[in-house]
DNA sequence: TGTACATCAGTGAACGCGCGTTCACTGATGTAC
DNA sequence: TGTACATCAGTGAACGCGCGTTCACTGATGTAC
């Protein structure tokens, strides 16, 4: 289909092809506004002109280093759970380091500012309606968090009863929406059954 | 704006007004109609369109009935809790209550039939995206789901270290989700404090 | 090092599509007499 | 109970809009000689 006759003046945008360097700078800006722009309004909240705008490029380059938004969608997960997971390589294993993590984890900043806070919190619940691809990397990012978390974890005792429930609920609610969006079977087995016994323990 | 000319021919469908009766029974079809599907594809995945075509009607009817897609999600998430809190309520609170619905809560059905679902677990990573009408409707829903299931609670003991790493992330997963969800500045609060201590407390 | 030219990152118009909402119109319901 | 007519639930075309994706085209980069 030819929509500019040879010929015709059209007033095309200056600068071109760039180099190489600059292209994959190009395409990291564009993973990086999309891994927080994701996270702040949603995988269906944001669209490709804004992700490219965001990097001060066109949607059409967009397609010259992704294949569709879906791909996007499963790497800006991945590129996401790198940024948190970094800090939390970095701080070791320590007495102390799980309250550290928790108290973190559930700071202001980190449930209030979206754009920089926990993926598998703030894409969980809609990740269970993606595509394979962005559910497969979910799990993936999902277990590569579990992984860094589990060594934090050793033991202490219990506490008031509301807040018993509210944290059961919390857990009970986060089980279901991790199950849901975590592709293979048996790992969704293993997080419902976790959740099953700790939230029956919690009663004690 | 005259669109169609008096005068001029055009095929209407064929039956119109409608008993008072048999108008509020579309719009309680509209309503279960969304409330299912909202639960199955998110606010976002589905229009009015196809919630009026679940109800056998055609878009234009809606707003006959309600006053914008807002106000329908919001009224959903009622529509919604109201469906998985009858039978709590009815089951009362006798020995073997808490572990029914813990079973219940996190069995085949309640994690793999989104539509019939709670909708808390399956809008509540949304919900934090949603305007001020669907998170006041959420944040009610909310805490009649936690006055229903308090009474479930009282006393047990621990497991497995991998488990509880597990359920933990999925409460702080679930905390994070819910407290985002939520629109009360001071419930927000309870519920992150809840999670940061059961979380501490879990690693005994 | 200098020249010729193929490569390809980036541009922006255009595609088909479905969205939420509005509105002129219809015609049975329901009411006033 | 019977008649006249206002009400209003429902229809479907149309609105403006933004989406994901494609593609003809540009022109600097980078390479082959």
């Amino acid at each position: 289909m030819i929509r500019v006759k040879p010929g015709e003046t059209e007033i095309f945008g200056e600068t071109m092809r760039v180099t190489k360097e600059k292209a994959a700078e190009h395409r990291e800006r564009m993973l990086y506004a999309a891994s927080r722009l994701f996270r702040e309004r949603g995988f269906d909240g944001v669209g490709i002109p804004e992700i490219a705008r965001a990097a001060d490029l066109t949607h059409g380059a967009f397609y010259t280093h992704f294949k569709s938004k879906d791909a996007l969608c499963a790497e800006a997960l991945g590129c996401a759970i790198d940024q948190k997971l970094e800090p939390l390589a970095r701080a070791g294993a320590g007495p102390g380091a799980l309250k550290m993590f928790v108290n973190y984890y559930l700071s202001e900043p980190q449930v209030t500012r979206f754009g920089e806070g926990c993926p598998i919190a703030g894409l969980g619940g809609e990740t269970a309606r993606q595509p394979k691809a962005v559910r497969s990397a979910f799990e993936r990012a999902l277990k590569r968090f579990v992984g860094a978390v589990a060594p934090l974890f050793s033991a202490k005792a219990a506490k008031r009863e509301h807040q018993k429930t509210l944290a059961a609920i919390a857990m009970l609610v986060g089980g279901v929406i991790l199950a849901r969006a975590v592709e293979d079977d048996a790992y969704r087995s293993e997080i419902l059954d976790a959740v099953r016994h700790a939230a029956l323990d919690a009663a004690e």
